[in-house]
DNA sequence: CTATTGACGGGGT
DNA sequence: CACCCCGCCAATA
């Protein structure tokens, strides 16, 4: 991918503040490439994990955890809860309250 | 050139 | 919830 979608989405994503989550197709928008999110999440898979960048803070449509069942998805659980997010039972994130950006707009 | 492959997203049954 | 199908788009085979 060209270097430029890859600052831009990293620059969207460091700018998730702690306790928010977001999504990869959110993401992808905010960066400026709607229809990317496949590629968003290509990009994080290959994050080095000493950058220290909050990759955790993304997650798939409807506040679903990517990967079900992997080491990562598990670790990400643990990060998400240590940044005060509730997890719901099945593991989820509500995304109408911990989403970002907000969008709390009711009726 | 076509086919396949994804840390994806929606919609339908 | 489980599947199934389609759209999406860059990289790879």
């Amino acid at each position: 991918m060209a270097p430029e979608f890859e600052h831009a989405v990293l620059r969207a994503l460091r700018d998730i503040p702690p306790g928010r989550v977001s999504t990869y197709g959110t993401l992808a928008a905010l960066a400026g490439y709607p229809r990317h999110a496949r590629h968003v999440g290509a990009l994080l898979g290959r994050l080095p994990a000493e950058l220290a960048l909050p990759w955790f803070r993304v997650v798939g449509s409807g506040g679903r955890i990517a990967r079900p069942g992997s080491e990562d998805a598990d670790y990400q659980r643990l990060l998400l809860q240590q940044d005060g997010i509730e997890l719901d039972g099945k593991g989820r994130v509500d995304l109408f309250r911990y989403g970002w950006p907000p969008q709390h707009f009711l009726r």
